[in-house]
DNA sequence: ACGTCATTTCAAATTTTATTGAAACATTGT
DNA sequence: ACAATGTTTCAATAAAATTTGAAATGACGT
């Protein structure tokens, strides 16, 4: 395998071929990362999220807007709330759903 | 349909009900969101990311540190060069990849 | 204990995404 | 024009995520 010329003086400079393993995550990291960005990656949730960003929600205020299946927004709900970016407390008969200090520093991007 | 009475008190607060809308970005500004946001969902294309994020390279050389087959790579690489994290350009032989200032600006999260 | 309301869980069907290996394409050198 | 190298595209398969409707759960008031 040969490499271009240019990218191998690039590469040189970095620190060459094994420098390069230095600048990748760890594998735990890299995957709750990925875990993170896959519950950001629907239109759905991100709307959710928006909407939870200013003050917290029930469900039922929620789905007002959403007008989707209650089992399906419950679905997404889970996965915002199991990759940590939002959490859900009963009060009285209802889940109050809050935007967490994470799920804030994702949506500000 | 009833609302726990603080989180009415909330909702008034910030608006009411019909402010929430005004939180919520346009529908096409959500799907392009989220199709980076899916871009960046898989370990695979995070560690892609940072391995171009220091300096340009070509595929060879993404894969001798990769270990992946060929295709496998090839189809990683067009869904982060599609939701334009990274691009690509023929010198050559070789298409080198490069991060994009998008690519940039969401790996420093 | 019972009924009701808000929400979740479950299993099945559907859709989307990822993997694989073979074939195709682009660029360069002969 | 041909062969070699680096990379992509394609079609088939496998795997994962999403949707759906029905049933279950948890909390409250009676």
């Amino acid at each position: 395998m040969e490499i271009p010329e240019p990218i191998r003086e690039e590469l040189d400079r970095m620190g060459g071929f094994d420098a390069l393993a230095g600048c990748i995550p760890a594998t735990d990291e890299l995957e709750k990362k990925s875990r993170i960005y896959h519950a950001l990656s629907d239109p759905l949730r991100l709307t959710i999220l928006h909407l939870v960003k200013d003050q917290p929600l029930c469900v039922c205020v929620i789905n007002q807007f959403m007008r989707i299946a209650d089992s399906k927004l419950s679905y997404h709900l889970t996965i915002l709330r199991e990759s940590g970016l939002v959490e859900g407390e009963y009060h009285g008969n209802w889940i109050i759903y809050r935007i967490t200090d994470e799920g804030c520093r994702y949506l500000n991007l």
